[in-house]
DNA sequence: AGTTCTCTCA
């Protein structure tokens, strides 16, 4: 692509090539008038002017440079106009034509890293040290920048060398070409030329450009040697390479050392102790730094926020992103789209409905469109919590879009679980015909979801079918979908339980052997909890409280009580299940949220004979005896399990009531508790 | 002559 450079000599015998007028024709006359002096005048005081060319604002058409136009001439030219220096805006045209100049030097010793040294040699004036510093600045070839030092090095008398070795180091980090800058390095320390704090930020931002942040923590730590103590920007630069490595005591540690050495770090510097503090999950340190900064005087701006908002959302604290915002609102820092897609992120993943939503009209009202990342965030909380309407909406309207904001498998993945949620088995079967009409291929979280479907709708034989399909789409089951067979099991009847342990083999060996103990009468319970041990040890933390939910529903529905306690006390052993029941001065509570109904209902019978236990001790109850079920925000679950678990209570004649002011929670006084445990215990007494 | 800028869902 590099245009051959013509000889100096050609250069030299044609001033210019450019025929003024064609310049000048492109620039309004009344642009120019007010900025040309009396032509007269510079015959005068030549040295109060200076020539102003304007090849740079025709470099489009020009890409060979002419090297009489980088001479620092008060030579009239016919390509130039002349600028009155005491002019206020004459400061700001001077350097924009030294930097013109240079730039199309620059560009020009880029373009030809073997010409750099002939080119250089036939400039009229010899550059100066300063002037060199200005073209390698501006250059972005690391061999032509490295000649171009070399030239530099050899032709003029240099003071402060260490600089030339600094702006050549900063093409070679432009470049990315580590290896180059650390040669180049190597060789300026071994003559003796001191770096600075610039050698050494330049050197480890480029390690990190690079992913060899190992590399910018060599030379960090070799500072002292030089007699160097960092500064506030080569703290900035090694807090980021150290928060990028994961390093967060050594980021946290440099931030305080720059802090007591009173540099003043920028809000750059603050986002990224924000941004480290977050991603190690020390979200409270995330909001310090932020507060710091502010009494530090550091405005937050947009980035801040954002970085901030983001730490909130990941945290899962949507309340703390809200008054977040509404500061950031408050301090008029305006959002931009990352702002809203973070919102959106952090509000769908709370499941904040509303809030989602309003992010997403703000986002339209605005005109923006949102991509299909966005879209199915809004569809996957839309599947989570059941809202088939705005889903269906929502696709609609993503159908009609460009094609890079078009339903993705994602997509139809969302709608085929929103689907699934309400057993809605037709429109399952049309959503994945659909998928596969638009070419995607069903991945594991769509097989899940028709399995899950199914299995509600009792469809067994279509179960086993779509385990069927494993094979030919190609999936290799995992944990969550033999959670998801696990979860048809407990809810089939019994008569088709074979069918399912069918497929459950297929997936998981040890699952399948595991079932088959539960469902046979006569197998021993040491075995089957030796085997519920192994299993759960084997699979991963995310199923393991699922599968215990499933198990013990088996179990329920089996009607094996005592195996229904045994999986439920070796869940608690393991801490899957946790803090199910509490004790305060004023209550004592059963926690079963997140349980399933068998379990939930099998830890009740648990804690009622704890409470029994109590009682023959001798233990004072407090006033208050409390069940929360949890009132979940999933329409089809946890719901569900609060008023199974009140026509439950009612069935045991059980005290609990609904409380209006607290959602979730049955309770009961201490005295009403205590004769219904006492009645009960009577009565088994007589049966027995 | 130097640093770092948020950014995506099971």
């Amino acid at each position: 692509m590099a245009l051959p450079l013509p000889s100096p000599l050609h250069y030299s015998s044609s001033p210019s090539h450019f025929c003024s007028s064609q310049l000048l024709h492109i620039i309004p006359s009344t642009y120019l008038s007010p900025w040309r002096s009396p032509p007269r005048r510079h015959c005068f005081s030549p040295h109060l002017r200076f020539r102003l060319s304007l090849q740079g604002t025709s470099s489009k058409t020009q890409e060979i440079p002419d090297p009489s136009s980088f001479r620092n001439t008060s030579k009239p030219f016919k390509n130039s106009i002349w600028v009155n220096p005491k002019n206020p805006r004459a400061a700001a045209l001077r350097s924009q034509s030294a930097d013109s100049r240079y730039a199309r030097l620059s560009a020009s010793l880029d373009i030809s890293p073997d010409s750099v040294f002939s080119l250089l040699s036939s400039l009229p004036d010899a550059p100066t040290e300063s002037d060199a510093v200005v073209i390698l600045n501006n250059m972005q070839n690391a061999s032509a920048a490295v000649s171009a030092l070399r030239w530099f090095q050899s032709n003029l008398k240099l003071l402060k060398e260490v600089t030339l070795y600094n702006v050549t180091f900063k093409v070679l980090k432009k470049c990315r070409n580590w290896d180059f800058l650390e040669t180049l390095l190597g060789e300026m320390l071994q003559r003796g030329i001191k770096p600075n704090n610039i050698t050494f930020s330049t050197v480890i931002s480029c390690s990190r450009l690079c992913n060899i942040p190992s590399k910018a923590v060599d030379w960090f730590e070799k500072m002292p040697e030089f007699g160097l103590t960092p500064d506030g920007v080569t703290y900035s630069a090694i807090i980021d390479v150290y928060g990028r490595l994961g390093n967060v005591d050594m980021a946290l540690a440099l931030y305080d050392r720059a802090r007591q050495e009173k540099w003043q770090l920028d809000h750059i510097t603050f986002a990224t102790m924000i941004r480290v503090h977050g991603s190690s999950g020390n979200f409270d340190g995330a909001l310090n730094v932020f507060e710091e900064m502010k009494a530090l005087g550091v405005k937050p701006n947009l980035v801040t926020y954002n970085t901030l908002l983001d730490a909130m959302g990941r945290a899962g604290r949507p309340w703390q992103v809200k008054t977040i915002y509404k500061e950031m609102i408050t301090n008029e820092v305006l959002p931009n789209e990352a702002t809203y897609s973070i919102l959106l992120r952090a509000y769908c993943r709370a499941r904040y409905a509303a809030d989602s939503f309003s992010v997403y009209r703000e986002m339209r009202g605005k005109g923006m469109e949102l991509n299909v990342v966005l879209y199915n965030m809004l569809l996957s909380m839309c599947a989570d919590i059941g809202y088939v309407g705005e889903a269906v909406e929502l696709f609609a309207e993503m159908k009609g879009l460009l094609d890079d904001s078009k339903p993705d498998s994602w997509s139809y993945s969302s709608m085929i679980t929103v689907y699934s949620c309400i057993g809605d088995v037709a429109e399952v079967e049309n959503m994945l015909n659909e998928m596969i009409e638009a070419g995607f291929q069903p991945t594991i979280f769509v097989l899940t979801s028709i399995i899950q479907c199914y299995g509600k709708a009792k469809r067994i034989d279509d179960v086993v079918n779509s385990c069927n399909r494993l094979t030919e789409w190609g999936i290799s089951p995992d944990d969550r979908f033999c959670a998801c067979l696990l979860n048809v099991l407990a809810q089939s009847p019994r008569g088709e339980l074979g069918k399912v342990i069918g497929c459950i083999e297929r997936s998981n060996v040890q699952l399948g052997s595991l079932v088959k103990l539960l469902v046979d009468d006569g197998s021993a319970n040491e075995l089957l909890q030796k085997e519920a041990e192994s299993l759960l040890a084997n699979i991963s933390d995310i199923v393991k409280k699922g599968y215990c939910n499933c198990l013990i529903d088996l179990c329920v529905n089996l009607n094996q009580v005592e195996r229904a306690s045994l999986i439920l006390n070796l869940a608690m052993q393991l801490q899957i299940y946790s803090n199910l029941q509490s004790k305060s001065a004023t209550q004592w509570s059963l926690h079963v949220r997140s349980l399933s109904l068998g379990a939930a209902l099998t830890a009740l019978h648990v804690w009622m004979d704890d409470l029994v236990s109590s009682i023959k001790m001798g233990e004072e109850l407090p006033p208050l005896i409390g069940i929360h079920t949890g009132h979940g925000k999933h329409r089809y679950s946890e719901k569900g399990l609060a008023s199974a678990f009140e026509s439950h209570l009612m069935g045991l004649n059980a005290p609990f009531h609904e409380t209006p002011d607290k959602v979730g929670w049955f309770l009961t006084t201490n005295v009403a508790a205590r004769s219904w445990l006492e009645s009960r215990s009577l009565a088994e007494l007589v049966v027995a």
